[in-house]
DNA sequence: ATGTCGTAACGTTTACGA
């Protein structure tokens, strides 16, 4: 089963990159980020048509979260649990079934958190310590499950062209790693390190400045697999090219393959 | 040339978030 991830910043204005890359890479379950629209106006028959059971959490004018999955999503919850105030759209979850395990979606949209210092920043790292409580839930469960989006956190230098540019950026603040790093350590496995070490690989380009034609990317797309999800895992990649297509989000697709 | 893009709004332009 292909799981994928993608950010593409705005449904209305990516509805035809995003089905001409389904109709490509043929994916069985699509996490989706910054739909940046509300449940009602979310276009569903063009994913629909394709076979896709489509549920969506969204939000007027920006974040908002959805899964597109071939095989029937149960027990979908929206919201990452942990403070009832939070209004924005960043996480959903939903099970599907293979044709012999199951597997815990769970769709994320980490906040950005810039500027830091400040407000947002705070948010983002109150966010992450939500996020690493709901990791423990699903690994105490010990059974496949993965969490996957716009982490917006640079692991590590290796994941910058630029390290340097990004060294006072929220995404890349040891604070935003150490939280980072603090849920990888409990047990989970980032999907995308396991298949392919080593520098170069990223999943955005800014739109600015010539960042795709200077290959002046960062990895910030991520799928992180708890143990039995990781023991499944038959293969991980990113689909860089369509960076270099017609009108494309500033984010690539991540996908994994699971033996479900 | 705040250099790009998407969204919303008292819209033919500005503000915000990224």
């Amino acid at each position: 089963m292909k799981i994928a991830s993608f950010n593409i910043n705005g449904i209305k204005a990516r509805q035809q990159a995003l089905c001409d890359w389904l109709d490509d890479a043929q994916p069985d379950v699509v996490l989706l980020q910054e739909i940046k629209s509300v449940d009602e106006n979310f276009p569903r028959a063009p994913f629909e048509d394709r076979g896709y059971n489509v549920e969506t959490h969204g939000q007027k004018s920006f974040n908002g979260v959805a899964i597109l999955s071939k095989r029937p999503l149960e027990d979908i919850r929206r919201g990452l649990p942990g403070d009832e105030d939070d209004a924005q759209a960043r996480w959903i979850e939903a099970t599907v079934t293979g044709d012999g395990a199951a597997v815990r979606l769970c769709g994320l949209y980490l906040p950005n958190g810039n500027p830091a210092p400040g407000p947002k920043y705070d948010y983002k790292l109150a966010w992450m310590d939500r996020l690493r409580i709901r990791a423990a839930e699903l690994l105490a469960a010990e059974e496949p499950a993965l969490m996957a989006g716009d982490y917006n956190v640079i692991p590590q230098d290796a994941d910058a062209a630029n390290p340097a540019a990004w060294a006072e950026d929220a995404l890349a603040l040891p604070e935003s790693r150490a939280a980072f790093r603090r849920v990888l350590h409990m047990g989970f496995t980032d999907a995308f390190r396991a298949c392919h070490p080593g520098p170069g690989h990223y999943t955005f380009w800014d739109y600015q400045g010539g960042a795709w034609r200077r290959d002046d990317g960062i990895r910030i797309d991520h799928v992180l697999l708890t143990p039995q999800a990781a023991d499944l895992m038959e293969g991980c990649g990113i689909d860089r090219e369509i960076r270099g297509r017609e009108k494309p989000s500033d984010h690539v697709p991540v996908w994994v393959d699971l033996d479900l």
